[in-house]
DNA sequence: AATAAATTCTATAGATCTATAGAATTTTAT
DNA sequence: ATAAAATTCTATAGATCTATAGAATTTATT
């Protein structure tokens, strides 16, 4: 009995988690306002009517989907965090997780980038939260590396990771713009220019 | 004669100016499909019917705000390419002069990178030819220091100029959102970590 | 097969929003 | 001061677009 109950809710929120992905995708290339509810249920293949059945209204879709685009995406970073690697290894592995992101489920990360400022203030808590979570873990890791002393002791942490974000975010638009792009070789070469700079040394 | 015919034209063309700036403003608040005609002619203290004694449509606004976001910032970067200064001190100009146009023409320069993409493709043409003068003549620069054995000569300068590319657009968007950032005290970190990356060296 | 529940559809109210036309007003030129 | 030109206003046609209500249809249950 309660299966049957548990089965019908898994269609639904199936269904639903179609709809955000629906949403996703079309306000990745539409932008927020751009797009219509109309193109989201063309998307699903069903009637911009049918489709309030799964979200209360636009701007739930909106947030729904900033939500997903920035949540897999901490939780790696958090389980980067926690590993037992050296910091230039965690730095690595966080790049690729992070353009991988966006090469998997790119839709959803770019949204979050572009628009979740679209969102009321009330509404971006959560969001704010997990993100400032992110630049903490990766601050933590940087700082590790500077106690090793394998970083510069004199750089700013918190500018660096801001940094870092933004240029794997750069990139990461890249990458959802031109699918011929090599991800890994984007990756070496951010982890590559993140620790060494342009500067010639004698290694 | 001449004289009072330009000063009307003068006259329209300010007004004209004025209204592009208002654009800018307006669709750097709130996006360009999330803004609407009457925000801008409110903006100027118009109504929205008189804008369009300005302007042919709301896309063509969209235009020349983009256009004026990249057009002197482009001039600067020429100015500066061809300066005689060492490779670094360049660098550093490159990056003082992209921060300081996002301070200054800040709305503008926003809505070129976050909104140029709504416009038609064929109205981006020129656009784009500015975009990639700019990236040129960025890569001139490092290749020249690197011929000069200052700068590492395995980098990529494709690659190492779009990321520089990225990196002050991420920060350029802080300082537009946050004004109580220091400009001058962002460019210093770009400049220095575009050089000398995160590794501990003995400098 | 009959009934209940879930899903989708149609239709629409009520707000937009862009662009235009022509009238009213203000500014400039004679 | 009068005429001409430039600017702004009012009003509106014609397209949107969101969200809702209730009917029709499909799917699941007994």
């Amino acid at each position: 009995m309660s299966t049957v109950t548990d089965l019908k809710t898994d269609k639904y929120e199936s269904n639903r988690r179609e709809a955000i992905r629906a949403a996703a995708s079309v306000f990745a290339a539409k932008g927020y306002h751009g797009a219509s509810t109309a193109d989201i249920a063309s998307e699903l293949g069903i009637k911009q009517g049918s489709l309030y059945h799964y979200i209360k209204s636009k701007e739930e879709a909106l947030y729904e989907v900033c939500l997903l685009g920035i949540e897999d995406y901490v939780s790696r970073m958090k389980s980067i965090a926690g590993s037992r690697q050296s910091s230039e290894a965690k730095l690595l592995a966080v790049v690729t997780s992070h353009l991988a992101s966006y090469r998997e489920k790119n839709e959803a990360m770019k949204v979050h980038n572009d628009e979740r400022l679209y969102l009321p203030k009330e509404r971006r808590g959560e969001l704010k939260r997990l993100g400032t979570l992110y630049r903490t873990l990766l601050e933590e890791i940087l700082q590790s590396g500077i106690n090793a002393g394998t970083y510069r002791a004199d750089i700013d942490v918190k500018f660096v990771s801001k940094t870092m974000i933004g240029v794997c975010n750069s990139w990461g638009h890249h990458l959802v713009r031109y699918p011929e792009l090599d991800m890994f070789e984007i990756v070496q070469k951010c982890a590559d220019y993140f620790v060494h700079g342009l500067i010639e040394t004698t290694r």
